[in-house]
DNA sequence: GTCTGTAATTAGAATAAGTCTAAATACAGA
DNA sequence: TCTGTATTTAGACTTATTCTAATTACAGAC
């Protein structure tokens, strides 16, 4: 995804599309390994011709998170990380290798059997979190 | 649960009893509310004779959770729960108020239909966790 | 275009969760 | 009782994240 279009996105989620927001973004749009807040600061500060500071990487996620651009996933102690998948999906994580798989849900969405949840309990959301290996 | 069950307990499961991991284990299976380690610390020093250091704590709830005593919990970033509910169940969090609920599922086990893990994934295990709100 | 006030960014300090280390203590088995 | 290993300890250290106060950028008014 190029820069305007990026931009665009961004205004659309009522964001004021700076450079630092723009390339954190569009890194996050692009890959799809859930980059911890580390990763995204890494992997995007040379595509800035001017610094950036960390605290600008995690004003800049949590703004995203909040704006409904993102999603934040705690699957492993200690990691947060991050994933700009925000249809309602879930996860396999490898557990040799720590990485993180998307798995898309198709049309008519999810069903769960064999277990009630009881009245009192409103759930909104939920997501499921598969652990195991991937072959290949 | 007093202090000779547990000791019992640890003993079933290869961990030499002492007093300090008796009464961290005491008090994860006597509460469930899912405490953080910190939370174990404050809740359990004064229930010992002597002193109680962090490392202590974090070392106890490792190894029990090695020894498959315990599961950990990252249901939000940045802190690390820990569960005496070692049988397969599932969560449910309270947004407003952060706690977490065990969900039990009975006998037949749960079914998960509208999606299909693709071949090359091989899951050993999957966990369920809903957000919303407990009625009351 | 310039001014002005707000919003965003910065570097670095501060905090919080967790780990490491080396020394002291406790404990099981000879 | 002795001895070697396992456990615990206090405190230093690391890592992830947040805070702070100062600087910079930018949108809208003129």
């Amino acid at each position: 995804m190029n820069r305007t279009t990026v931009e665009e996105l961004l205004m659309e989620y009522g964001i004021q599309p700076t450079a630092q927001r723009c390339v954190v973004t569009g890194y996050l749009l692009e890959t799809d390994c859930h980059p911890t807040a580390e990763e995204v600061m890494r992997a995007v500060k040379d595509r800035l011709p001017c610094s950036l500071s960390r605290a600008t990487v995690y004003n800049t996620l949590k703004l995203l998170v909040d704006k409904g651009l993102l999603q934040e996933l705690s699957t492993e102690p200690g990691q947060t990380r991050y994933d700009a998948n925000t249809g309602h999906h879930h996860h396999f994580v490898d557990r040799e290798s720590g990485r993180i798989y998307d798995l898309e849900v198709d049309g008519e969405g999810i069903w769960i059997s064999g277990f009630e949840l009881p009245a009192e309990y409103k759930a909104d959301h939920f997501k499921i979190t598969f652990y195991g290996k991937v072959e290949s």
